[in-house]
DNA sequence: CTACAACTTCAAGTTCACTTGAAGTCAAGA
DNA sequence: TCTTGACTTCAAGTGAACTTGAAGTTGTAG
């Protein structure tokens, strides 16, 4: 098997190596050690980069991802199976996010004509109250659904 | 005119007494003060506020959000065209999202069917080299866009 | 007039995803 | 052997978007 020094592995993951490192940490990734005490990964971690990265980009947490990658293994190649059971749950929720996304095109662009200003019929002017607000810290996916519009 | 306390501001616009005295440190929203010193919002902040969350769905920071809303008055309903000239830009960064996520999605479902783990072919699991990545802070956005494929 | 909820300011705390810095160790070429 | 760059750990810092708490003030219903 093929290892990679960390420095190796952050250039061709296109990630800094303080990032690989905190990954690490976190348990969604694993390295060996060399005697001199310097982390050695195998080539899979690669791969297991690239899908934390696109796991991000829509929109998981590291944490959420950590609960997705403890169904894969860390050395090996994943299997195909190992593989589909994980895109397909993650391309459920692409799905879902582009909808969202695209519900709220919909809103935008019947307010470009719709003289919305009135604000009786506008959803992006008449949210729903009450957002459930749980927890303190920064909320960066905000999750509130559209709610039927409430009389004014 | 009518006035809104900020705990009414808070129910109807769904958010927290404290986001909204943020919001307004932040200069997001304004407001009139009673002689006793207690914040009074003008209808039409409700509507800024459900813009703001709207533009926090989509991605934009309150920074990008605080630039947007500068264009649009703070005490007046906004005028048709005030909120064209937003509506438009927003919905062409709104395109833009979903396109990228539709993209993801697409090599997601390639990936599923392809048996991509040769990894020779898998855009997800070869993404481009070195995403750029100036400053600190985490990256919210990560926003590296995906590049030919790399000879693995 | 009094109670009490709702408000005020200001400082400090929280979460996430990292980065930065200090102080030291390891590996590889000249 | 020496130097240099890549590595090590650990603690602390960063930025975004708020929240929480303390200590005091205001507004209103009874």
């Amino acid at each position: 098997m093929e290892w990679l020094t960390i420095g190796e592995l952050a250039e061709r993951a296109g990630v800094a190596t303080s990032a690989l490192r905190f990954y690490e940490d976190r348990g969604l990734i694993a390295s060996e050690r060399t005697p001199g005490n310097q982390r050695r990964y195998p080539r899979a971690t690669l791969r297991r980069v690239a899908l934390i990265r696109a796991a991000q980009e829509m929109g998981l947490s590291l944490g959420e991802v950590a609960v997705a990658l403890e169904t894969l293994p860390h050395e090996r190649t994943p299997t195909k199976r190992d593989w589909e059971r994980l895109s397909r749950s993650w391309r459920a929720r692409l799905d879902n996010q582009i909808a969202e996304l695209q519900a709220l095109r919909d809103e935008l662009s019947d307010c470009i004509g719709c003289g919305c200003l009135s604000l009786k019929s506008c959803a992006i002017f008449n949210p729903s109250d009450a957002i459930s607000n749980k927890g303190s810290g920064p909320r960066y996916l905000l999750g509130d659904e559209r709610m039927p519009i409430p009389a004014d």
